[in-house]
DNA sequence: AATCTTTTGAGAGTTACTGTCATTTGACTT
DNA sequence: AAGTCAAATGACAGTAACTCTCAAAAGATT
C-alpha cells in the first residue's frame, strides 16, 4: 500500500515551493507532523473527536504526548491548522485595482477555494465535517475566522484607501466570512456533493443584492 | 452599601415578568446564581479571566466548586448565559407583517438591543469587553450566535414562507450576526462610550446596501 | 571525531470538567 | 409540630487537556 500515494495534505506547502533541499531535520520535523495528522483523523473517523484522547493520537503516531503538543498547541489546532489565509490573500490581490472592492472579494474568493478544493478535497472534507459536528471545533474555526478576517481587511485597507480598523470595511470583510462559512455548513449538510463554488457564488449574491429575501 | 440597589442582572428575568411569588427555594436559586456570578466578575476584574480558576470564584460566592458547574456547566458560561435570545425573537415577532424582512430584521435588531441596554448597560459592557479580550469566550460566544442564529431562521421562516433551513435565509441571518457583533466589538475598542444603536445602524446600512464601500 | 544546537521524551503539576453518593434543606402532608 | 419526600448541596474520585522543566537523543557544524 503506497504511503502517501498522489494525496497532497495540508503538510506539504500549498503552493508549488520547490524550495532549496531541506536538511533531514527538517524533514523529520513535516513527517512528524504528518503523522501526528493523519493518526488523529484516522482516529477521529474511527471512535469520533471528543472519544479520542491526545495521549491515543501520540501513541498512534508513535511519538510522545509531549511532542504532539509541540507540534500543536491545541488538540483543535491538529484539525484546523490551514494555510488558506495566504491563499486568499493572493487571490485577492491578484484581481486588478480597477474592479470594485465587492467583485474582487468575490472573485478572489471563488479563485481560493478552487485552489483549495484542488489541492486537497478529501482534507477539506474531513475537516469542514468534523467542523459541522464538533462544537469546540466550530467555536474555534470561528476564532479562527476573526483572525483571517483581520487580514482581509489590511488587504482591503490597501485597496480602498481606508483605514484597516474602519468600521464598514471591517462589517463587509466579516459578513463575507459568515457567508462562506453558512455555505460551507451547507454543503457539508448536503453531504458535501454538490458544488461548493456554486454554494459560495450564491451566498456571495445574497450579501451583493442586500440580503433581500 | 446597598446589596443591589437598581440594578437589574441577569439573574433578573430581562422582561417585567411579575409571575407568581416564588418559593424559598427558587429564592435561594438565583440568589446562589447571582453570587456565583457576581464574585466571578469581581475576580475577572482584578486578576484577570484565565488568571481565575473556578475553584476561586467558588470560594468567592461561598458555594462548592460543585454547585458552580451545577449553574453553569462551563466557566464560559459564567460570562455568557444570557437571555437576549427571547428578547430579539420577540421584537422581530412583533414587527407588522407587511415590513420587509430586511426591514423587520433591522427594526427588531436595534429594538432589542436598546432594551438590553435599558435593562442593564453595565452587564453588557463588563460581558463585551470580556468577549474582546478573552479569545476562549469569542470563541464560545460565536457557538452562541450559531444558536441565536438558528432561532432566527425559524422566526424568518415563518414570516417569509421559506423552508428554515433555506440557504439564502441562513445566509442573511447569519450576516446580520456577524454584522452586529462587529459592530459590538468595535464598539468595545471606541471604549463603549458611543453610540451603539448607531453603529449597529450603520452595520446593518452597510448590508442592506450590498456591502458597497 | 568532537562539539554545539535542536528536538524529543519523561514526569510532575494545574485546571476544567464529570459522575457518584451521602447529607442537608426547603416543600408538603398529616 | 412532626414526618416524609424531593431537590439542592458538598465531598470526593477520576479524566483529559494542557504547561513546565530537565535530561537524553539526534542532526548540524567544525
Amino acid at each position: 500500500m503506497p504511503e502517501n500515494a498522489g494525496m497532497a495534505s495540508a503538510d506539504t506547502p500549498s503552493v508549488a515551493q520547490a524550495g532549496p533541499r531541506l536538511g533531514l531535520r527538517e524533514r523529520k520535523k513535516i513527517q512528524t507532523r504528518q503523522a501526528i495528522r493523519r493518526a488523529a483523523y484516522r482516529l477521529f473517523e474511527q471512535q469520533g473527536y471528543d472519544a479520542t484522547p491526545v495521549d491515543r493520537i501520540a501513541e498512534a503516531a508513535d511519538v510522545s504526548p509531549s511532542t504532539v503538543f509541540r507540534y500543536f498547541p491545541t488538540k483543535e489546532d491538529i484539525v484546523l491548522t490551514d494555510e488558506y489565509d495566504p491563499v486568499l490573500e493572493a487571490a485577492i490581490r491578484a484581481r486588478p485595482a480597477e474592479e470594485t472592492p465587492v467583485e474582487a472579494i468575490r472573485q478572489g474568493v471563488v479563485d481560493s477555494m478552487q485552489r483549495i478544493i484542488d489541492h486537497d478535497l478529501a482534507e477539506l472534507r474531513q475537516r469542514t465535517r468534523l467542523m459541522r459536528e464538533v462544537p469546540a471545533l466550530r467555536a474555534r474555526a470561528a476564532e479562527g475566522m476573526t483572525e483571517s478576517a483581520r487580514m482581509l481587511c489590511a488587504v482591503l485597507a490597501e485597496r480602498t484607501g481606508r483605514p484597516a480598523d474602519d468600521i464598514e470595511l471591517r462589517i463587509v470583510v466579516s459578513a463575507v466570512f459568515a457567508a462562506m462559512n453558512e455555505a460551507l455548513m451547507c454543503w457539508v449538510e448536503q453531504g458535501q456533493t454538490g458544488d461548493l463554488i456554486a454554494l459560495i457564488g450564491q451566498a456571495l449574491d445574497v450579501l451583493a443584492r442586500g440580503l433581500t429575501l
